[in-house]
Formats: structure tokens, C-alpha cells, sequence
DNA sequence: AAGTCACTGCGGCAAAATGCCGCAGTGGAT
DNA sequence: ATCCACTGCGGCATTTTGCCGCAGTGACTT
């Protein structure tokens, strides 16, 4: 049984994922932040995997990177967020991350992740280049839960008007 | 004097981007194709950094990062692509990268990544959270540069019409 | 308890954008 | 010369967007 630690703010989310992953067979220890997550499992305890939010309240996330590596430093080490970037991306695995995923990533692949077969998310996927209306829904979904689910704050922050928004977000996904 | 390899099979790309790190002190060995670079360059030569498109002709760019690795194995490796993703860019961190650019970086960013200061691309950007009609103007720029231009096949792609995507082309970029 | 404030959901309507024709011109290949 | 793919552009019906406004809700203040 594998045993992961589970650092993410955002509680809705923190609890749906911890279920998903316990159910899948894992154990999952949660925390609100890193710190808290150092002190919650002693240093002799076998973390096997870490899943870290990129944003904390306060936190940069990265900084916990490290202090988290030395602390179980044969952990995999997943980082989740939900508007990442590739530089960003790049940034953590030189700081010591193992994968980087976005929040829209499925269980699934966290699990893999956490299991070290990034190839589920790496894997041949040579060009499959996003029709704009599939990029367009994608960046609203992200951009709407970094808003914390505020369809205001989220019309206002993508330059658009808040009834199109409304109106975007009633209609179906593109299938893609 | 940096000597650096440039392999891009774009020539008009690739021409201007030789120009311009030369004009940087760099000594630059141009190719369209990685095969063509591990003879152009005997082995005993000093290649102190690598820049590698990622979608040559057939190649698949990621085939080639093992081999010039083994070639040049001090050598910094710098992944360069038109339409990137995270998995893409993490995936030739683990195969051998040094790092991983979009060709809308500028000469001066590749620059920095060839001499290993990847803080240049890394540096504290927060969440830009980029407007809607910036993502979309953006994308566009880039799926048509990857359809050499050609609009008809570009429009197709985007899934949008013809007509559309030359309207949009006429307006302006949005200015952020 | 009444009041304030920020959000949401929705209707309406003019203005703008889009899809979908078609047509002329151009440059390359046969 | 002929075919073919692409481009630029006009027109027009349809859809979408921006920009109001109004009512309802829940949290928080006075």
C-alpha cells in the first residue's frame, strides 16, 4: 500500500482527489501546506509519494520543493497546479520535482505519475495541435477555477464580457 | 568564442536565428537535419551548446536528443518548438534537454539558455493569466507559422472558417 | 431587523463577428 | 494551355457579443 502525502489548499479539491487516490488503493495523508505536511508525518514515516500544489495561500509552492526533497528524498515528487506554463514546469523539475501535471489531469494520471510512468502523459502525442474553440474552453475552465469558481472575477481577468462568459459556460465542451 | 549547432529545418528560420546569435559572439554550425549535424561536426570538435527544432521534416526532433547526446555529452541542449506542451517539454528533460524554448522566444532568451541561465525564461512570472483574445491571437500565430503560412490549411486546423481566420488576421493583435 | 454589498441568472437589443456561399487573380505543376 | 490549390474580398443570413437593466440570494454590518 502505497502511502502519499497530499498538499493543496483548495479543500473541495484536496478531498475529491484524496478520495479518488484512496479508493484506487493508496493512502493518503492530506495537508493545507508544506509546512504542515513536514510536521504531520514524522521524518521516519515511508512517504512513498508527494502530490504538491503549486499554489498555496502564501506559499510559492516551490519553495517547498526543496525542503520536501530533503525531507524524503526517494519520494516521487508530483506537482499540480492549475495554470501552469512550461518554464515554470522546467523550474521545478531542476529544483527537484519528478512530474508536473495540471489540475485538469485525471486521477488516473496522477496516479501514474506518482507510480513514475510519466508516460501516460508524455506519451506519443506528436502534434494534436487544439481547434481554437477546444484552447479557448480549456483556458476558461483553468482560469475560472483559479478564480475560485467567481464567473465575475473570471469575465473580468479573460477581457470579456461576464454574460458572454455566462453564456460560453452553458453551452457543451467542444468534444475537440 | 561558444561554438553552437543549430539544427532547424525551416531555412528562413533558421537563417535569421544563426544570424542573430552570431552577431551575439557565437560561432554557429547550421542544418537542417540532425543526422546531417553528427557528420557535419566530426566528434573531436569542441560543441559547447545545441539548438534542436523539435518537427523536423520527418524526424520527430525527440529521436535525435539521445544520439546527439551521446555525441556531444558536455554540450548544452536546447530544445527549441513552435507549438509546445508541458508533457512535450518535460518528456526531453528526462530524454537528455537542458531546456525546452518556443520559437517566440527571442535570440537573446535562447542565448541565456545555451550559457545555462535558464532564469531568463524562468524568472518570476507569477500567472500572467493571459486575456482571451491574447490566447487566442497567439495560438493562431503559431498554428499558422507550423502550416508554413498556408491560411486555407491553418483555418482548417483551428476548425474555424477560412474567411474568419483571414479577418482576424487583418485586425491587430490585441496589445496584451 | 433592516441595510449594504458582491454575485448570479436572465431578458432584450443594437452592433459586431461568423459561417457560407461565390468570383477573380496568381503561381506552380502537368 | 490546362488544371489545381491558394488567396483576397464581397455579400448576406445567422449567431454571438457587448451593454445595459432587474430580481433574487447569501454574507456581513449597523
Amino acid at each position: 500500500m502505497m502511502k502519499v502525502l497530499l498538499i493543496e489548499d483548495d479543500e473541495a479539491f484536496r478531498s475529491t482527489l484524496a478520495f479518488a487516490l484512496k479508493r484506487r488503493g493508496l493512502a493518503v495523508i492530506e495537508s493545507p501546506d508544506a509546512v504542515g505536511a513536514l510536521a504531520l508525518a514524522p521524518a521516519g514515516e515511508a512517504i512513498e509519494g508527494i502530490v504538491l500544489d503549486m499554489r498555496l495561500g502564501g506559499e510559492s509552492g516551490a519553495d517547498s520543493i526543496k525542503a520536501l526533497r530533503e525531507h524524503w528524498p526517494s519520494a516521487r515528487l508530483v506537482i499540480l497546479t492549475g495554470y501552469g506554463s512550461i518554464p515554470e514546469a522546467l523550474h521545478t523539475m531542476r529544483l527537484g520535482a519528478d512530474d508536473y501535471l495540471l489540475k485538469s489531469a485525471g486521477a488516473d494520471q496522477i496516479l501514474e505519475a506518482l507510480r513514475g510512468n510519466s508516460q501516460g502523459t508524455t506519451r506519443s502525442a506528436p502534434a494534436p495541435v487544439p481547434s481554437l474553440a477546444r484552447l479557448e474552453w480549456e483556458h476558461i475552465q483553468r482560469v475560472l477555477h483559479e478564480c475560485g469558481g467567481n464567473v465575475s472575477r473570471t469575465a473580468e481577468v479573460l477581457g470579456i464580457d461576464r454574460r458572454t462568459l455566462q453564456r460560453k459556460l452553458a453551452k457543451l465542451p467542444p468534444e475537440s
